[in-house]
DNA sequence: CCTATTAAACCTGTACTACAGGTTTTAAAA
DNA sequence: TTTTAAAACCTGTAGTACAGGTTTAATAGG
């Protein structure tokens, strides 16, 4: 039987108090994702606040992606999503507080050692995955829009293969705002042996890693940024 | 004048309706922090959604940190802040969905980074506050708070000299998590001549960067981090 | 006894009203 | 012009109502 219990609360700000109480509910009863908690009525009950402020602070939950909702259902735990860090790095990005250039040097920080990671842990699975990414990346090579998702698919894939969430989740974020000047990038290159250059590196990247490399697959990552911000460079974006 | 209208809202989810709306609201305006959103009477008429609707879509916003709210105030366009990183860490963490070793990782991979930047681009300033955390965590040493804010303080002092405030806002989102865990490692290390040597590496540190040396910060700072991980194994913490 | 169906109970999403108390703007006074 | 006071504005919380989605319990059929 759950023992989903909450104390009434005190003092003055109760939408903030609510949510503290509520993380602590999934805390101190060791929830996990998928698990339910209380409903709207009950932990109004308990905690001795209106329906209004518990809503409230079980959007601002939701908003942090701690808690899913749903018509008709009782709140649950939930997994681990990169969605709300990704709504932090684009509003640092749309309000000047972060630029582009400082979005790729964290990448290529975080993504060298996905690299090497990936390389040491990578299941088949996964390289199998991280290889056709880079394959499809060459294969559409004139639907630019196709190029970019694999790309984005390629690295976040990588991410994965490091077995740290962590990795997953920074570089998930950043796919927001990648979407946004990747084009530029790819406009930029000179001409379309640069662009196949920038695919065949790829493709390097993804055999370093299948091939168990972590020295090479940290390089070859590297490098690539190094050609991309580069290319950023160039079209005056940064 | 101000120009902050918006398009009412058509279609299913309301709330996620009007979270998106007032985010393109401040993107389209090109508002910076501090500067004011429409009242929730006029976002309620401008939406077409009830004001219940808009509050609780300003909560998630403010959840987020991309909005400030107040009594009395209207809402305001908020600075990058941590907070909301920081709840989704240590959500992952309390849920079993990020372990601490994965988090050390992280922050090795980043501080090194942070370390060697620090060393090329700190002003006088950030030098002097870098020096005196790491001093004061000697001085302190038989108050392990003491010592750990210090500590704190001076990872997250390099984060914000490299001048790259993507790395602020990850390294500050740990210190959440890190507060919980510090004190394990502080305990395990086997007697008070390791701890010493700890601080004696954050000296060290502190002066490389100092000396701008991004070479030998960033080789300081891995060593740090290595014996971390160390002290945190031996504790059978990860 | 087990399973399938249906009804009831439960629950959330949205809208609206009301008012206390905080904030900003306006207007009046000095 | 500056200060002060009033008015207008605004948010925070509580509560009611109801539509429609979900879960649970009860019922029927095998």
């Amino acid at each position: 039987m759950e023992n989903n219990s909450a104390q009434h609360l005190t003092g003055a700000d109760f939408v903030g108090g609510a949510v503290t109480a509520i993380a602590r509910l999934i805390r101190e009863n060791d929830l996990k994702p998928g698990d339910r908690l209380p409903a709207e009525a009950k932990l109004s009950k308990d905690l001795q606040v209106s329906r209004t402020v518990i809503r409230e602070a079980l959007r601002s939950l939701a908003a942090l992606r701690l808690v899913e909702l749903g018509a008709g259902k009782r709140p649950t735990v939930a997994e681990l999503d990169d969605a709300s860090f990704s709504m932090t790095i684009e509003h640092g990005v749309v309000t000047d507080q972060i630029d582009i250039q400082q979005i790729y040097d964290a990448r290529r920080t975080i993504e060298a050692r996905t690299a090497a990671l990936a390389a040491l842990r990578r299941t088949e699975g996964e390289v199998r995955a991280i290889l056709s990414h880079a394959k499809a990346m060459a294969e559409n090579f004139d639907n630019s829009d196709e190029v970019m998702e694999h790309d984005l698919a390629f690295h976040l894939a990588i991410a994965k293969a490091s077995k740290n969430p962590v990795f997953a989740l920074i570089i998930g974020a950043f796919q927001g705002v990648t979407r946004q000047t990747w084009p530029i990038g790819w406009k930029s290159r000179a001409n379309d042996d640069e662009r196949r250059a920038m695919n065949a590196l790829h493709l390097d990247l993804a055999q370093a890693i299948a091939a168990g490399d972590p020295q090479s697959a940290a390089d070859l990552m590297n490098r690539h940024f190094d050609q991309s911000i580069k290319a950023l460079l160039n079209a005056g974006l940064i």
